[in-house]
DNA sequence: GCCATATACTTCAGTAGTGAGATACTTGAC
DNA sequence: GTCAAGTATCTCACTACTGAAGTATATGGC
């Protein structure tokens, strides 16, 4: 006697929730792949990628700025920036204001190496995209833009636990 | 002297891209936060839950079905096996077609955990969702639906080492 | 000034995986 | 039947983190 296989709910707003949470995760993944293909081939990870893109694009940044920005722990920060500047890429620097912190800065090897991959990353990505012309994917950007503003204003779901 | 920031690129294209895949990455970790958050509360991590949801849904599965469903790799889905057959809420079961191959099922056990936990799941990705109408949610499925399927059919980007 | 509390970063043990190679079986050509 | 090639799973060394506790400093009330 076996279990027979439960049936999805159908109740629209949750079908259509749990749906979007679907397509939505698997398309995310499916760029993610591609983004990732194109900085593994020059010795990084993603996230230590991310980390030169941002000092690239905006300057020495606290850790704690940089930990915000591409979303890692306390402790990820550090291993991080540990690995990038002992490779070279990266360094650290006091803070005046705030004796506790510290700058994180591209040296100029870091900005050298970051200046020559990040087109290749862009153009990846730009061909990633192309399943979606320039309009739809204004409304794309638009439509998740909401949707992820309103999910991180989002406090903690109502547990039963607390009455 | 300090080096600049760079700006980011302006043409269309490429620009609205890197945007699209930014709110893409933010919005699908926002409302993933929220899945798991509903998921770890009963001791169960993202991946464990979806083999069990996975089972549930569709029956007895395949190991190799349920990693290409799920998006792991071969030695992470028999470790997930392995840890859900140690806590009692799945079972290995032969495969008479094919003795390489072995079917993952739930347990009574399993079953009646995913039972009572997968209606919590669903509210708590309704709730998470709730940023956009139900209208926009089909948009935004539709348009990532699209995105998703051909970015999966893309090859990997042509690299310049071939020439 | 002194203290309690808060914040910025670091340390470290633990976790959830990956991916390459090994094993066992299947399939199709001959 | 036999073999080569392909596929399904497993093993294991390794990696990229997480999160809690620790250290140093800052901030505001008194």
């Amino acid at each position: 006697m076996s279990i027979e296989p439960a049936p999805l709910p159908t109740d629209p707003p949750t079908a259509t929730a749990l749906k979007l949470f679907v397509v939505l995760s698997r398309s995310q993944a499916a760029i993610a792949a591609h983004a990732e293909a194109s900085v593994v081939s020059h010795g990084l990870t993603i996230t230590e990628f991310a980390i030169l893109e941002a000092l690239y694009h905006k300057g020495p940044m606290l850790l704690g700025e940089v930990q915000r920005k591409i979303l890692v722990s306390s402790g990820g920060i550090t291993f991080l920036v540990d690995k990038l500047e002992k490779r070279g890429f990266v360094r650290r620097a006091l803070c005046e204001r705030d004796r506790r912190a510290r700058y994180a800065e591209l040296t100029p090897e870091g900005h050298a190496l970051i200046a020559r991959i990040f087109p290749v990353h862009a153009e990846a990505i730009r061909r990633a995209m192309s399943g979606l012309g320039l309009a739809d994917q204004r409304e794309a950007i638009a439509l998740l833009r909401t949707l992820g503003r309103e999910a991180e204003a989002l406090g903690p779901a109502p547990s039963s636990i607390e009455g």
